[in-house]
DNA sequence: ACTCCCCCCTGTTAGC
DNA sequence: TGCTAACAGGGGGGAG
């Protein structure tokens, strides 16, 4: 579930409460949480013990802390690169505090501050040490494995002009172009209903064929629905997305579309509908998001997902 | 080159 | 009541 607005939360979280300290010791638990460290939990931990983690960073659903040399000047040559997949959270921790049911890795630092634990039940998210790119002149480093995700919504590099031409270069269907990080990074299947919902747009419209308004209108409704869910410390359904303190945000009560089939559209009334769609669920409404032509079932016999 | 789908996991819940 | 199956879903990687 962790989105951009729930990334952006735990971020801030790190910015507060990591950023600055040296890191003495890691413990990895569980060998899934680093697998895409391909040199392994001793390497991965080997990596990182002695260095000091900067301000952490963010693109979409990813973020980072670059390590740096406590004794040296020179820009880290490294990052601590996280993503929390589904169910990752990232906890600061006295030491004297139970340890979670998932707890993956530990990081204890050289102050007495709390631990940093890398805590996640369904085990999609993981952690790695990565080289950050060269920087660009005008723009920041970012991590190699993430060079191929796009800008995401919230950066000042993202270029509308530049996403309306790729989506109708795509002969593809407008919710699975939000999900590709390649386009467009940060939206999920939460967020990616809910901006639908608000420009009035149906997902399954094929990307060829929007305008450079209706492109405009879905980009504006997604930055205000991130912006609203951050406002409120992000979307949880249950405990499994928390901030850095374990504390749920409430976004979830603000949720046009999401989760609420058969519940009344609040611009309209009609009952939400969901369909499964990509193996996970879509919820949107019927009449504001008219159903289109290409999509429309032309016999009553035929299954279609729409 | 582009598009699409499966699968990796575990806890909760719905259904029989 | 107890079991099974569906569901939640990000994204890598392979198939087509």
């Amino acid at each position: 579930m962790p989105e951009l607005p729930e990334v952006e939360v735990v971020r801030r979280g790190l910015a507060d409460w990591a950023a600055g300290r040296t890191v003495t010791r890691i413990d990895v638990y569980h060998p899934r949480a680093v697998r895409r460290h391909v040199a392994g939990p001793v390497d991965f931990a080997r990596r990182q013990t002695g260095l000091r983690l900067e301000p952490p960073r963010r693109r979409g659903k990813y973020l980072w802390l670059p390590l740096a040399r406590p004794d040296s000047a020179e820009p880290p040559a490294d990052a601590l690169l996280a993503h929390l997949g589904m169910s990752g959270q990232l906890l600061l921790r006295s030491a004297g505090e139970p340890d979670e049911k998932h707890l993956r890795v530990r990081y204890v630092f050289d102050d007495d501050g709390p631990e940093l634990r890398f805590a996640d039940q369904r085990t999609f998210g993981h952690l790695m040490v990565a080289p950050l790119a060269p920087a660009v002149v005008g723009s920041e480093p970012v991590p190699e494995p993430i060079a191929h995700i796009a800008a995401d919504p919230m950066e000042d590099a993202f270029d509308v002009d530049a996403f309306h031409a790729a989506l109708r270069r795509r002969r593809t269907e407008l919710k699975r172009a939000l999900l590709d990080q390649s386009l467009i990074s940060g939206v999920g299947n939460i967020y990616a209903d809910e901006a639908l919902w608000r420009a009035r747009m149906h997902g399954g419209r094929l990307t060829a064929n929007l305008t450079r308004p209706e492109t405009g209108r879905l980009v504006a409704a997604i930055r205000g629905v991130m912006a609203l869910a951050l406002d409120q410390g992000g979307t949880s359904f249950d405990s499994l997305y928390v901030n850095v303190n374990g504390e749920s945000g409430y976004f979830d009560r603000s949720l046009e579309a999401y989760g609420r089939r058969d519940e009344p559209c609040r611009r309209c009334g009609t009952p939400i509908r969901r369909v499964t769609f990509m193996n996970r669920s879509s919820y949107f409404c019927p009449v504001c998001q008219p159903v289109p032509r290409s999509r429309r079932p032309r016999g009553a016999h035929q299954a279609d997902a729409w």
